[in-house]
RNA sequence: GGCCCCGUCGUCUAGCGGUUAGGAUCCAUGGUUUUCAUCCAUGUUACAGGAGUUCGAUUCUCCUCGGGGUCACCA
């Protein structure tokens, strides 16, 4: 069975990134009738918050990415991490390093000089004097001095790695008894059976420090797929500093969770020429051996393409529903049909749908000057005039078309093109130019608002010539 | 700086020794439209550079250049 997992650190709120990673991992679960298991990594008491971790699980919500079984917290696993510690201390893998920080420090310092790679020189490896007094020791793991670590990577290939190169004694427990992290990733993976690790690219330098972990240990090795990571404009990882990388911001901008899963299943994964998924059919062809190996640059316009193309293609009743999200109710509007079916196709975004609609909705307070001007050049007021006593006389004009025929009446009546009326027209029942049909329009307000709006606008534009 | 990874249109990508280097997006133009969008059509733009290997390299190898990641008692 594939156990795959996503392990953020409870720090902050999930970022596209994250998500990324996460999305692949639970869709390769999915496929393979697996697991997708959810461990927070809060060994970090000082940098962690609950509300992080909320809003992890809030953005999980929001998308449908659902985990399997209970959400594993590092930070109820102590016990387990203190017993492995001590298999390791019991097993002459691992000892007490009572070097001070000033130590270290000065280490690292004399290294930097010589131009030498920082590392620990293993001074303590196979001390048995007298530790010094008033250091608490932390724990080291007796790490291969030399020879070759591979990684075996499903994006990367093998990745061949010098244990002098890269390796040292690295701290498995700090002085304080708390174990590190390269420590109890590999501790959990093992334990929690996971056994396809997909996770970013950032993560590949950590890879061998954790395979050292496994062999001391004697678990086995899972599967490694780092994935590109996905760069700012500047070409560097995207970080909480760019902006826009908050996983709920995109819920306020109007996204759906389709058009956004979409969008990032597209970043650095690929099936041929296909740009549209549903989740059905990701979950059906991804595979992270397709995985690209170069990084990506972020970029939203394909976003907007994709979110425009989702709202054509959802039904107006769930349109509906979820609009009311964006504080616009038309659940029970007699003309939700007609003004939906206009609107999805102008919409990038739920937002922008419901604020059109909101625009249709409401009369005009105000009109624009530039356009007003133009519209209301020369007997704008005559032909408003003209198709308010029309449509005055009209017996409940209903549908879009009947507005139609009403406004044919009035051009053919008075000889004149469709923009003598359709720009004052416009003018009058939105206050600006854009949006939908007239007829649309009309059908959506009704006869009674439809006439407001236009008598509104003569009145208001009158001495404007 | 050490180690590791990467390098096809502006962007996301297809390609896996022989292609007019494909698609999508963006942009531009035209058509449709009372407006704006949608939609349709057309167009501009790419194999980082250099050596090899080969009858033939975008594809394989090496070098150069460029970019990125990582080097904690942080995760």
């Amino acid at each position: 069975m594939v156990v795959t997992r996503f392990a953020p650190s409870p720090t902050g709120y999930l970022h596209i990134g994250g998500l990324r990673t996460a999305l692949f991992s639970y869709l390769w679960a999915k496929k393979n009738n697996g697991k997708f298991v959810l461990r927070i990594e809060d060994t970090d008491k000082a940098r962690n918050s609950e509300e992080a971790t909320q809003a992890i699980l809030q953005a999980f919500e929001w998308l449908g990415l659902k985990h399997d079984g209970e959400i594993e917290y590092q930070s109820k696993r102590d016990d387990i991490y203190a017993k492995y510690i001590q298999q390791l201390l019991d097993e002459d893998k691992a000892y007490k390093c009572y070097m001070s920080r000033q130590e270290l420090d000065a280490l690292r310092e004399e290294q930097m000089a010589n131009k030498q790679r920082t590392k620990y020189d293993g001074r303590y490896r196979d001390f048995d004097g007298v530790p010094p007094e008033g250091v608490e020791p932390v724990i080291r793991i007796k790490a291969p001095l030399n020879g070759e670590i591979i990684v075996r990577d499903g994006v990367k290939g093998d990745i061949s790695f010098q244990a002098e190169d890269i390796l040292d004694d690295f701290v498995i427990a700090r002085a304080d008894g708390s174990p590190t992290y390269n420590f109890v990733v590999a501790i959990d993976d093992a334990l929690m059976g996971i056994n396809e690790v997909i996770r970013g690219d950032d993560h590949l330098s950590n890879t061998p420090k954790q395979i050292v972990v496994y062999d001391a240990l004697g678990f086995e090795i899972p599967k490694f797929y780092h994935v590109p990571m996905i760069h700012n404009s500047e070409g560097k990882k995207l970080s909480k500093r760019d902006g826009a990388t908050d996983v709920m911001e995109y819920k306020n901008m109007g996204y759906t969770p389709a058009a956004l899963l979409n969008f990032l299943v597209r970043l650095g994964w690929s099936h041929g020429d296909q740009e549209i998924f549903s989740m059905d059919e990701m979950t059906q062809l991804f595979n992270p051996k397709d995985i690209n190996k170069s990084a990506s640059i972020y970029n939203t316009e394909k976003l907007d393409w994709l979110s425009s193309h989702y709202i054509k293609n959802t039904s107006n009743d769930i349109l509906a529903e979820i609009l009311t999200e964006y504080n616009l109710v038309l659940t029970s509007h007699d003309k939700k049909e007609i003004l939906l079916d206009a609107l999805k196709e102008r919409a990038k975004t739920l937002a922008e749908l419901a604020e059109m609609a909101k625009e249709i909705l409401a009369t005009p307070t105000s009109y624009d000057e530039k356009a007003a001007k133009k519209a209301f050049k020369g007997d704008a007021i005559t032909v408003l005039n003209t198709f308010g006593a029309k449509l005055s006389a009209s017996e409940n004009p209903h549908l879009p078309a009947e507005y139609h025929h009403l406004m044919e009446d009035t051009i053919n009546e008075m000889e004149i093109g469709f923009g003598k009326i359709g720009q004052p027209l416009r003018i009058a029942l939105l206050g600006k130019m854009g949006g939908p049909g007239l007829d649309v329009i009309m059908s959506v307000i009704g006869k009674t608002e439809a006439m407001l709006r236009i008598a509104n606008a003569i009145t208001a534009n009158t001495n404007n010539d």
